[in-house]
DNA sequence: TACCAGGTCCTCG
DNA sequence: CGAGGACATGGT
């Protein structure tokens, strides 16, 4: 099965999934809403979420932004210059909640120093400049770097999460572990088309959470089964 | 109880 | 390079 056969099942399975949730304004709460335009306030918001996530239920991140906004935090100024340890406070629902205080307050110090905390300015930058110069910051790897040019700054670029490599490596009975080389497989096979991968790679979440969950995937029951070389022998 | 969840950094060989 | 440990919540 092609990568775009698989996304069509997916969608005609699953239908649009909206990502990434995001608060609008006078709210405190992300939601997942289909939108026209990201506000510049709600790109930092999914960089910041970004973050938060990693190996992160998006739960537990929820908290954390619902937090960060009812304490008026979710800004690059303020998280900038916040405490190190009331930032910790705020999202003490997620895991490595030290770290990544740490990595958030040096991610909004960047964006300020480099950018005058314009994210206009820093999207303009060639993606493949912008993504090297995002993984050179602390807490920002392959996923992270990735999630926010694709979901915050509305590039094409293939996203790859836990989920992706257990459900690439099942599906076409691979044993790829690298982040770059799955990203290959997808993008080599795509239009490189910023909607499309915005779309493809929250319904891979989808089927991981439903059908292809790690231990014991449902293969029975999964409508991918017969194009599954995992599935066809389980 | 143990395992999982939308990972990254550091160190060592 | 890649393996292995540290980081240290909340739901099931």
């Amino acid at each position: 099965m092609k990568p775009i056969t698989l996304y069509k099942k997916l969608f005609a399975k699953f239908g649009s999934q909206n990502w990434w949730p995001v608060t609008d304004s006078g709210q405190a709460k992300p939601t997942y809403k289909k939108r026209k335009k990201l506000s510049n306030q709600q790109r930092f918001e999914i960089m910041v979420g970004a973050i938060l996530t990693q190996n992160t239920s998006w739960s537990n991140v929820m908290k954390a932004i619902e937090k960060l906004n009812k304490a008026k935090s979710l800004s690059i100024e303020s998280i900038a210059s916040m405490n190190e340890k009331k930032l910790a406070e705020l999202i003490h629902s997620c895991i490595y909640f030290n770290q990544k205080a740490k990595y958030l307050k040096g991610f909004a110090k960047y964006l300020q120093k480099k950018y005058d905390g314009n994210l206009n300015k820093l999207f303009k930058k060639p993606v493949k400049e912008l993504r090297k110069e995002l993984l050179s910051l602390k807490g920002i790897g392959n996923e992270t770097a990735d999630s926010m040019l694709l979901y915050a700054g509305g590039k094409p670029v293939f996203m790859v999460d836990a989920y992706t490599k257990r459900i690439v490596n099942r599906l076409w009975k691979k044993e790829i572990n690298n982040y770059v080389e799955v990203q290959g497989f997808f993008e080599s096979q795509l239009k490189k088309d910023s909607a499309l991968f915005n779309e493809f790679h929250a319904l891979l979440v989808e089927l991981a959470k439903q059908y292809c969950t790690k231990s014991k995937p449902f293969c029975s029951k999964c409508f991918l089964k017969k194009d599954c070389l995992f599935g066809l022998e389980n």
